[in-house]
DNA sequence: ATTGACTCCGTACTTATGTACGGAGTGTAG
DNA sequence: CTACACTCCGTACATAAGTACGGAGTCAAT
């Protein structure tokens, strides 16, 4: 198996050197083994992959407790399957939810776009409004909503 | 126009009364008017869209720099269009890249749910797996893969 | 008018996620 | 063998995004 550096490892997978240890620390990759004559780490390549993961899994709003949820995800034949399936849809549910905003936030651009460049536009117009679904006269803004979640206190 | 207190908003946004404050420090909502009389300040329920608004965004991943970004895109007829039309697009395709990894996500997961209760699921298989596109040989692993990224130093 | 809930403000504390530093050991090209 | 890059470790520093605190003013009900 060919292995690599700390360094390499960090570059391959674009991160610091600082970032790779601090995963570490962690426990979101394992300790590699480090050869007693050097001391230096030792990476399969499949860490850069990981951490690859890691970072794209970031860049959605996952933190790492939860990546390291993700990643603790394994049918093998010594897990408890069912459970494992359990946690799993979990998570599947979670990105299901995240993927609605970003469908929502995607049409509201795009009318956003759509409602610049034609002359006729002549009120504000901001992302909140498609979200909001609001009515197209500017003012008597009749804002009593019911979006539900009706907090008030006793 | 119905107005609220920031208790009030802080509770229909499912925020506390401090992040009220900290995102109006910070911008993201407009300093509301504070009557002389009382110094109070008075929402308009548009702000609590917007506060939820913000939290959605944050769920997949924007910053609070980004998410004003976002909230400052807006046609009126002050602003020039073919700027806000440039920045619109430009998250768009943040948007849209942002979509990507959940799909791949989702199919990890599926095809680990997939993978459980089989029996004949021998080998160990986590999420990681679909998404590195790895082969049904467990060793072996020729790892020399060229995702592209080849970051070596001279 | 007193009480209890609510508000103000500034400041300090907390958690998550890295980044940087410093001093010592290691490995290698010339 | 020397120079230089790379590695180790622990700790300190940094930034984002809140969260909590304390003392003082306000409001509404009793």
């Amino acid at each position: 198996m060919r292995t690599i550096t700390i360094s390499k490892a960090a570059t391959k997978a674009g991160v610091g050197v600082e970032t790779i240890r601090f995963y570490e620390r962690k426990g979101l990759i394992e300790q590699p083994p480090k050869p007693l004559d050097t001391g230096f780490r030792v990476y399969p390549e499949e860490t850069v992959q990981r951490v690859r993961f890691i970072r794209q899994a970031q860049e959605i709003g996952f933190s790492l407790r939860e990546i390291e949820e993700l990643l603790s995800l394994r049918a093998d034949p010594s897990a408890d399957c069912s459970d494992v399936r359990d946690r799993t849809a979990a998570k599947l549910e979670e990105v299901d939810r995240k993927m609605e905003q970003p469908g929502r936030i995607r049409s509201a651009l795009n009318e956003l776009i759509a409602a610049c460049p034609g002359r006729g536009a002549l009120r504000a117009y901001s992302i909140l409004d498609p979200i909001n679904g609001a009515k197209s006269s500017p003012s008597h803004d009749h804002s009593g909503d019911h979006t539900g979640n009706e907090g008030e206190k006793p």
